[in-house]
DNA sequence: TAGAGAACTATCCCTTGGTATAGGTTATTC
DNA sequence: GAATAACCTATACCAAGGGATAGTTCTCTA
């Protein structure tokens, strides 16, 4: 079984082909960019699995996963990430990725996760999938109102107030002072400082 | 030589302690927070080298290293890390920590590096430290001129024009207009998407 | 030496953001 | 039934952000 591991660290890298090279009947290729693995495959096919993982280079989101699906020989694509949310997880499995391995999955896991990808199933791992969006897990979110929480996720994705007021069918007046008060809480001066609060906590 | 490896994906703890247990002479325990970690120290010590990763629930930013290295048996403490920037490094290192491993770093030098800051000293890769803001490394950067890195840093930090201003000794009107070009050479429709795609791209 | 590009300053003008204040409804809790 | 908290609307005011335009200096390069 052939299987190309994309990922800029060198260290899951190697730490992954250890894994799968231990299991036995895995033959692990490697690159650090989806340029290369994108080389390697129009060179080198074909893979049964390519693993990608989502924080890399010329990822783009889910930009990179969709051109390596499309190359070459009909190889499977997988995701795998560390930060990646469910949200992602499901877009990924949406536009036909062969399965989303969470960084936070034992190595066996992984292993198990590979062979059963390479047979053509889908993998996700359940326990991740049917995660709730844990209000009581981040303690930022825990403070927050439902509509702060909507103010915050607004902010992430560059809104202005009226385009969030739009979007939640209110007043821009209303998002105003919702802003207020969720910038008293997290302890932000401004909006912009409020967006990299919220993304450094890991949400949205 | 008792290492402690604290990282909340199991994956990468897996990883470090196989490497580790591989290179022989060493025995490994793991942790999934700083907390875990902490409370593992207390209970367990000595460690001759605790591993942190950077980005753990309960790290906030370099405190939970402060932390670590507060407690207990005086073990000493190092940063691993796969997004932390130069500057982060060279902090971690500025109040005492063992050394920082980049997660790009190859499995062997991992393990070099430990051996190495058991032994007192303090280790980072000479690659890593002495890299410049590399304007060419990144794609983005690579089409900034100075002054506009300049003003995506004061945004990453979630500063307003006049602030940013002072700290550069130039004046607000200046200011707004390299923010304009900033925003139509990435793309940003206001500061705050700025600042979001300054931080997704890895800068600052 | 002419031209291009980066950097700096400036002014005008409009939009957006942020605070203060005030008054209202609804649901939950004690 | 009163208190509390979340949520909604509104008005007014000032600060900050952002576009347009215009001109200066400097440096590097064709």
């Amino acid at each position: 079984m052939r299987v190309l591991i994309a990922d800029d660290h060198e260290l899951m890298r190697d730490a992954l082909v250890m894994f799968l090279q231990n299991a036995g009947g895995i033959d692990a290729s490697t690159a650090g960019s989806v340029d290369e693995a994108c080389a390697l495959i129009e060179k080198d096919a074909p893979f049964d699995l390519v693993m990608l993982d989502f924080n890399m280079p010329g990822m783009n989101g889910l930009a990179g996963l969709t051109r390596t699906m499309n190359i070459g020989g009909g190889q499977r694509v997988a995701l795998i990430s560390g930060e990646a949310t469910r949200d992602i997880a499901e877009r990924a499995l949406g536009v036909g990725a062969a399965g989303f391995i969470p960084k936070s999955i034992p190595a066996k896991s992984m292993v198990n996760a590979v062979r059963f990808m390479a047979t053509g199933e889908q993998y996700a791992p359940v326990e991740f999938m049917t995660a709730s969006d844990a209000p009581s897990s981040n303690p930022l979110a825990a403070k927050l109102s439902r509509r702060e929480m909507q103010m915050l996720k607004g902010l992430t994705e560059g809104k202005t107030n009226k385009e969030i007021a739009r979007s939640l069918n209110i007043q821009e007046p209303t998002v105003k002072l919702h802003m207020k008060n969720l910038y008293r809480k997290i302890g932000a001066a401004n909006r912009t400082r409020a967006a990299l609060i919220a993304r450094e906590a890991g949400l949205f």
